[in-house]
DNA sequence: AAAAAAT
């Protein structure tokens, strides 16, 4: 039976590909189920995806799967989804079973999980040794209003969550201590307790064993937070970066949610669209990059484990007949850039009507780059529930005004909280101010490279400067040097940008040169020192640049090179400096203070930056350093400030100590809303 | 001004 699932799935796709057809091709797709249905009766439930699942007729023939599996099949019952196993498994790598290794399944890899035939040629090896994609444990499903765990499958635990010894996947549970020192401030109506351990929160058990795996021991300070929040159904807004653990932040609340509650009921208009592969997640993330859905996905496949939920990730510039092979595997959880998102709605292969759970993720970066039309669209014209009947989370390094205009009309009732962050501005990272000029850059650059690489420095070095042109022409420039240097920028093929990633992530080019597409949010461990060959013109850019390293409470070093086209973010810098407690040159200080009482000092001066019109940037600053996140360290410094004004609105904030209090005060406050 | 993002 399964083999003739196989077969059937695997038949249609590789008529896919040979044809290139994408609609018309699309038509089989109901029959396929019946045939599945009908000759396959474990196909039911745990499969891909969720719309078919519930709105086509299968259900019958999954009914019976689900059920007969268990009593007939006994071995296979357990997998339930199992039956999956080989469609997904082949469906993955396109031969077979491939893909269930090679792609679907590697942990660490981005975004390759459907990107068969180009990442198969990378990693053969793995793709031929197990002919046994029935096998496919691992898998749950949902039935009958409960939840059925697949049981284990150390093949896949391998690949998700790496050897016990494999440092590159375990970086990320370490050094716990330094979590401890993130200052947490929730503020909002009826605030439920922090949780103090995983193992006492609210979450689901399976997922505690996949936290488990993962070794993940103690969640982080915004982790403590968020999970309550969100079990308690709470709408959130969430000042905090990546690197606090947001992802498992949200991540872990709504698979908990997911994984006991199961999918959202259909709608009933989706009846309609009988017949149409048509995927409807449960949950929705939305973030600007496409390594950053990456990744979250990365994350997502790794929680989701051994449960009925499939995550998926679509973005722009990989081939999207393969994302929607993908989709039609499960897409209960998807990871989305904008853009990419709105092309699958509109050729009608997704629907958000099913949406229990809507994360924005680096929502200020996405409004900086242009996404807000598109975001609007998804969460207010397409067919996402409303605000009301869905659970919505947004994430952001900072609250300008346009953002809390996005959380007034995306949120309800929301709880907000304002992480501090691990490193960045704290010891954690060592930060030091160069003065060089342009045309001395590269054989300075040289000189720390050569330097760091004698001393046999362990770790990565990650290089940014401000155009794409610049990227190459460094990263060649290094190479022609002998040093292993590799770059990423938007001006790169997505799979350049992705062997980039993978290179500098292995070791294997320690040194990569980076465009602001790898500034925020990139979770890259082992990072110990970032060199800002080029200053972003807004310290806010410089503060997410530097956060690339002394991450999840290690150690870093950064370098600016400074030089007098970079007055414009000298005074930011010299006072990120001095919250930070770091050396700062004398002629930083001088030029400083020219630059103060130069052209519109006095503006900058005052925070005016804080006035929100801007990036708000100051807004970051606050919570980030020192006081803004008000809880840990007394009231929030001076910065705090604007930042919870902006707020104020929503009285709730009042009591926020250190938060919502100062601000008022000083800052433009007034004007905000 | 540059970068990113759907094609």
């Amino acid at each position: 039976m399964s083999n003739g699932l196989v077969n059937d799935s695997t038949g249609i796709e590789s008529k896919f590909d040979g044809l290139g057809i994408t609609r018309s091709a699309y038509v089989p797709p109901h029959m396929r189920n019946m045939q599945r249905a009908a000759s396959n009766p474990a196909l039911s439930n745990g499969n891909g995806w969720a719309g078919s699942r519930t709105q086509t007729p299968p259900p019958a023939g999954g009914r019976g799967g689900s059920d007969s599996p268990r009593g007939g099949f006994s071995d296979r019952g357990a997998r339930g989804g199992s039956a999956f196993g080989g469609p997904r498994g082949g469906g993955y790598g396109g031969s077979t079973h491939g893909g269930g290794d090679t792609n679907g399944w590697n942990g660490n890899r981005q975004a390759s999980n459907w990107d068969s035939s180009p990442r198969a040629s990378t990693a053969p090896h793995s793709r031929t040794d197990s002919p046994a994609p029935r096998e496919a444990f691992g898998f749950g499903f949902w039935k009958d209003g409960k939840h059925i765990a697949g049981g284990r499958n150390m093949k896949m635990e391998k690949e998700l969550f790496g050897e016990v010894n494999d440092p590159l996947k375990q970086q990320t549970g370490i050094n716990f201590e330094k979590y401890e020192d993130i200052p947490v401030e929730a503020t909002g109506a009826g605030v439920p307790e922090p949780v103090l351990s995983f193992s006492e929160s609210p979450l689901d058990k399976v997922l505690l064993e996949n936290i488990g795996y993962a070794h993940y021991t103690t969640p982080t300070p915004v982790q403590k937070y968020s999970i309550p929040i969100v079990a308690g159904g709470r709408d959130l807004m969430a000042c905090a970066q990546t690197g606090s653990g947001k992802t498992g932040g949200f991540l872990f609340p709504i698979l908990s949610a997911s994984f006991s509650d199961g999918p959202r009921a259909p709608p009933e208009q989706t009846q309609a669209s009988y017949g149409r592969r048509k995927a409807y997640p449960t949950a929705l993330i939305l973030a600007p990059t496409r390594e950053l859905v990456s990744q979250i996905h990365d994350e997502a496949r790794k929680f989701a484990y051994r449960s009925w939920v499939r995550p998926a990730v679509v973005y722009g510039g990989a081939d999207i007949n393969q994302q929607l092979r993908q989709i039609e595997r499960g897409c209960d959880l998807l990871s989305a850039t904008p853009g990419r998102l709105v092309d699958l709605i509109e050729r009608g292969r997704i629907s958000l009507a099913n949406i229990k759970y809507l994360v924005l993720d680096e929502a200020d970066r996405m409004l900086d780059m242009g996404f807000e039309p598109q975001i609007r669209r998804i969460v207010q014209q397409e067919d996402m529930p409303d605000v009301t009947e869905r659970q919505t989370l947004m994430f952001s390094a900072t609250f300008p005004r346009d953002i809390q205009m996005l959380a007034r009309d995306f949120l309800k009732d929301y709880v907000f909280l304002s992480v501090g962050r691990v490193g960045s501005t704290s010891e954690n990272i060592t930060q030091k101010v160069e003065y060089v000029e342009d045309q001395d850059k590269k054989s300075v650059l040289l000189d720390i490279l050569v330097g760091q690489r004698t001393a046999a420095e362990l770790g990565l070095t990650l290089v940014f400067v401000e155009t794409k042109r610049m990227a190459d022409m460094l990263s060649d420039f290094l190479m022609a040097n002998n040093l292993p240097a590799t770059s990423i920028h938007g001006d790169r093929t997505q799979r350049e940008r992705e062997m980039a990633l993978q290179t500098f992530r292995s070791g294997r080019t320690p040194i990569m040169v980076a465009t602001a597409v790898a500034a925020r949010g990139l979770d890259i461990p082992n990072v110990t020192h970032v060199v800002n060959y080029d200053l972003p013109s807004d310290i806010d850019d410089y503060v997410h640049r530097i956060g690339r390293t002394g991450r999840a409470g290690n150690t870093g070093a950064s370098t600016a090179f400074f030089n007098r086209g970079n007055k414009n973010i000298v005074k930011d810098l010299v006072e990120l400096l001095r919250e930070a407690n770091q050396e700062i040159p004398d002629w930083l200080e001088t030029v400083a203070h020219e630059a103060t009482y130069g052209s519109g000092g006095g503006y900058r001066g005052r925070g005016g930056r804080g006035r929100g019109g801007g990036r708000g940037g100051a807004g970051g600053r606050d919570y980030r350093f020192g006081g803004g996140a008000g809880a840990g360290s007394g009231g929030g410094g001076g910065f705090g400030t604007q930042r919870s004004v902006s707020y104020g609105g929503p009285s709730a904030y009042g009591g926020g100590g250190g938060y919502g209090g100062g601000n008022h005060g000083g800052g433009g406050g007034g004007g905000w809303w």
